[in-house]
DNA sequence: GCGCAGAATTGATAAATATCAAGAATTTCA
DNA sequence: TGAAATTCTTGATATTTATCAATTCTGCGC
């Protein structure tokens, strides 16, 4: 768990003595392409750290099928206002490939708090850190047009176009599969 | 400050004991209309509730202006992700009314975490809450059309539309302000 | 009240993107 | 491996939205 306790590191800024605990209450798990880590109107109980694979997230309101979000390995998934607020959630997540997770259940996950004198403070930065996420994410809508979202996220994360099925990150992107493919056409040439 | 206390439990669920420390930590300030409370590259160190008037946040990149949010009476306002990391503002703070605000400083705000055992939850749960409108933004943009969204906001925030400039609006909604106009005409008929 | 400046609307047109339908390419899995 | 299913691309067209330019409207200072 190595990788893991990197990560946490890295996204919850945690003290050195704090990183072991915080990894062991996290459990090893394999799920298979297809499986659902969540799914819409249950309360989302886990989180999880990808350490190999891709999850989707996505739903569907009025027949119309939107890819929120694409997690790759070293990043966590979870849906967090469900996790958080224990909320129906609004999003399948599924495994896109096979996939190896380490995964922490709520109480376990609310055991930290009583554990760790910082969690709390730990995990409102995590939280933070993932509302930055978003707000990067409106702002793309609010100053770029698909073309400019496209190539930022093709420079960004070029592997995604080989292991993702094209109509995912289209959707993911606010754009028709086509007019995807037509950005890809025109900016290979 | 009663109208902030309520706003406190609201926002923070804090417990009735927490109350009035956290809303003393506040104190009460008045701006005029076109004043800045955050310039784009500064630190943002103040998080405010306002108690009377309007803000807005805003941007410009590549000589495209756009407007983030319109904050109103009732509601917190800041500069998250600088508060929090300190980084420099990415957008302009500024009052599009006369306004009366309840504001604390990052050092005061700061010393609530010794002061209050569960302070970092509530930051946490009030963090976490803001996410939570931000990705409604998000999905915003990913399920719906720029007429669904104005539409969206005339019936939440009716409002709006005789209080704030429509071209902010427009800009709000990730559209020009011609589009926003013959929306208009399109709904009134 | 008058005139000015900013804001909003309107019209004409262009550009971006969606839709629908068909065919090609790729993947799946029996 | 080969047939079926899914995904991707392409073309033709429609719709949505942006752009640019010209008025009109509105609020504000004098």
């Amino acid at each position: 768990m190595k990788d893991l306790e990197q990560y946490i590191q890295h996204y919850f800024d945690a003290r050195a003595e704090d990183l072991s605990a915080i990894a062991s209450a996290f459990s090893y798990k394999a799920i298979h392409k297809s499986d659902y880590l969540l799914k819409e109107g249950r309360i989302c109980t886990q989180l999880s750290f990808i350490k190999q694979g891709l999850v989707r997230i996505y739903s569907t309101q009025n027949d119309k099928e939107v890819t929120q979000w694409i997690s790759i390995s070293g990043y966590f998934v979870t849906e967090l206002s469900s996790f958080i607020f224990n909320t129906p959630a609004r999003w399948n997540i599924q495994a896109l490939t096979d996939c190896e997770l380490y995964t922490i259940d709520k109480d376990q996950y609310e055991k930290l708090g009583l554990q760790i004198p910082e969690w709390h403070k730990l995990e409102k930065l995590f939280i933070a850190k993932c509302f930055i996420i978003l707000e990067e994410r409106v702002n793309s809508f609010l100053f770029m047009t698909a073309e400019e979202r496209y190539n930022q996220l093709l420079s960004i994360n070029p592997e995604l176009f080989n292991q993702v099925p094209l109509q995912y990150l289209a959707s993911m992107l606010g754009m028709t599969p086509e007019t995807l493919s037509r950005l890809r056409k025109k900016a290979i040439g």
